[in-house]
DNA sequence: ACCAGCCATCACACCGGCGTAGTTCGATCG
DNA sequence: CGATCGAACTACGCCGGTGTGATGGCTGGT
């Protein structure tokens, strides 16, 4: 039995709540790849990691609240790059066709009184617990030994 | 000469920046109708108040923020009621399917603080705002005489 | 009363974002 | 080493939200 690292592409569908179509569908068009492993033709199988569980769960949340996939293309450009360490704190803010991550409350509140279009706002920290319980409820096999592997930073 | 009180289709959608196709589709589809004469039948004609102006020029302020319509659709049902008096000075803020008007700097960066998913907000003064700069861009006929009217609460 | 212009309507097409069903592999287990 | 299984792939369809003409009825101006 050879351990395995990371999450199969149906588990990950299910730890953040979408469908495998939708998994699919966003791998095929490059918005999320598995990053541990891509698939390379029928009977290869994706796996993702901790970190693309979040970024999968923060386009969920985005299309709960009504985006466009489209919109949320363009967030991810900047998202890739910026989802970092402070996951856990910051707040996502979509500016029209800006994306800024943004930490503390009074830069927020000074981005909200100069508005003048609509500012779609995300506490990330809610992903990531979100992401957690989610992978708590799972048939627990191979998520526990996983989220170990990837909590202590041991996944590359 | 008679004088026409209101906007026609095609000014409204010119001042609100959006297409005719969208005004139209909107309209049947009763996202929003032409509260001064609907449509019955070609030959016939729309007009629209600026109020109506004002809820269109909503919608495509959510729009370019990304928002599907089928959001804009739910946030309308609630919005209908409530715009009101205070349309210069409100935010409207949208909550995953829950839609409100704040008008407190306060109220609004509490919303932010306890947020766990996605919100939406709208200062609707930049609404009022650009409407009216729509209207004067016009060529001028109509309009002037139509915003007059409106302003000083007579289209009823 | 006619003509021109405006605009609502109709018919058609298109594209993104999926859902559904069936097929085909590679991995794994016995 | 063969059977089974899970998942990636393919093909097809659907629906919402438009764009593009073409058509045809009002209406205002003369």
């Amino acid at each position: 039995m050879a351990i395995e690292a990371g999450y199969s592409g149906s588990s990950a569908a299910e730890i953040v709540g979408i469908t495998y179509r939708q998994l699919d569908y966003w791998a095929r068009t490059d918005l999320v790849r598995p990053s541990l492993e891509d698939a390379r033709g029928s009977g290869t199988r994706r796996r993702y990691s901790y970190r693309d569980l979040l970024e999968l769960k923060v386009i969920k949340k985005l299309l709960d609240a009504g985006l466009k996939l489209e919109t949320v293309r363009s967030v991810f450009a900047y998202m890739k790059e910026n989802l970092g360490e402070d996951v856990t704190t910051a707040n996502l803010v979509i500016d029209g066709n800006k994306t800024v991550l943004i930490r503390k409350d009074a830069e927020l509140i000074d981005l909200v009184k100069r508005g003048q279009g609509v500012l779609n706002i995300l506490p990330l920290a809610s992903v990531k617990d979100e992401v957690d319980a989610g992978i708590v409820d799972l048939p627990a096999n191979v998520s526990s030994l996983a989220l170990k592997r990837e909590a202590t930073g041991t996944h590359g």
